[in-house]
DNA sequence: CCGATTTCATACCAATCGGTACAAAACTAG
DNA sequence: CTAGTTTTGTACCGATTGGTATGAAATCGG
């Protein structure tokens, strides 16, 4: 009731996400955000809390951008195909000119002082996440014995995330998405073949 | 002449290292760097310059050290005893407790705002100037016959600093030494073979 | 049309940011 | 022992940091 707010709540945030993704959560200020969202200070605390629970509902949104992402690409009927598929999708959304590049869990806060520790920790753990779904991915195929004997599915989450985040960092290297694929491409030789045997 | 430090310059030097390198360029604040260094803040800007400044000069150290790695993996006979040695000991080094997890090059800067603009191009900088001493290097192999016909050195050099900054990105999430090599020996199964046919 | 309620804009808060002025202290050359 | 030079410590600079107090403007239910 009362006066209604004359800002969207979630093209603000979306707003807020685009400056973090770009500068980091220490290096996004409060008047750069504003500035950014079209709100002034006192709205976006009474809206958003602070700046650390902002970051938070801004790493919502971008966490659902990426579970779309990724969970096409589990759709995939194989495992391989679903590495593939992340790593040539993965590419070109790294590289996308819409947004800034990079992924943000990646760009976010990797080094960090002790007051924004948790913001550090937090993309960690979403970091862990996607390679948690990717390891039970591949238990599964390695039950099924679609991946072959002998394969690990922890080893080969972590190899998929490392090359994954690798890009990234490629990315923000300034890195086209031809590259990033060409990269991918090479990564998925070290897929897990059957033994000659 | 006159009145003599009472500080040691490269020993400064090494402890300002170490807290840009854990807490990145901008979290790096004067105070928490002359606190670490041992002196105050007239002696850092008399002896340094500015903030930027003696960024360069502890990244020059880092450089240095990292270089003694790197040049020690690069004295390995073969392109790929290169690249395993680059792995295998860089899990060490990323993860090594004396001094703070992941590479400065990737911790120190993917994110940043304009006025720190110059010092992620300069870490993205060394990242590719590590990257162009491997592709030199596979070059070098591909006219000997060394590495099989068909090999792309700059596609090969760019998937090993990909997997290495992946690493340095998984050190960060805190994996452990062995973890990374593991990813690092499922990597090497991507290296080139020559065709069967 | 009015009163209650909420958002808005301005202007401010203490603390910290990177950087410096200044004078006392400590050294060396003579 | 003194004159001159450099480093040191303290105390400060304006600007910016994240975060708010406050009152005016706007909208709703009645």
């Amino acid at each position: 009731m009362s006066r209604p707010r004359t800002f969207c709540e979630v093209t603000a945030l979306d707003r807020a996400l685009d400056v973090f993704w770009r500068t980091g959560y220490e290096g996004a200020s409060i008047s750069a955000l504003t500035e950014a969202m079209g709100i002034n200070r006192p709205s976006l605390y009474a809206t958003f809390g602070n700046k650390e629970e902002l970051f938070q509902k801004a790493l919502a949104r971008y966490v659902d951008l990426k579970n779309a992402f990724f969970d096409n690409a589990m759709a995939q009927p194989t495992a391989r195909e679903v590495v593939a598929k992340l790593f040539h999708d993965g590419a070109e959304i790294l590289t996308d000119p819409n947004h800034p590049v990079g992924c943000l869990s990646v760009q976010g806060a990797l080094a960090c002082t002790a007051e924004t520790e948790r913001v550090r920790d937090e993309l960690a753990k979403i970091r862990s996440d996607y390679e948690a779904r990717l390891r039970a991915r591949f238990e599964e195929e390695c039950r099924d014995g679609r991946l072959p004997a002998g394969t690990d599915p922890e080893v080969l989450a972590r190899f998929v995330t490392t090359v994954s985040h690798g890009m990234s960092v490629q990315a923000s290297g300034g890195a086209t998405c031809e590259q990033l694929r060409a990269v991918a491409d090479m990564a998925m030789r070290a897929w897990p073949v059957p033994d000659a045997a």
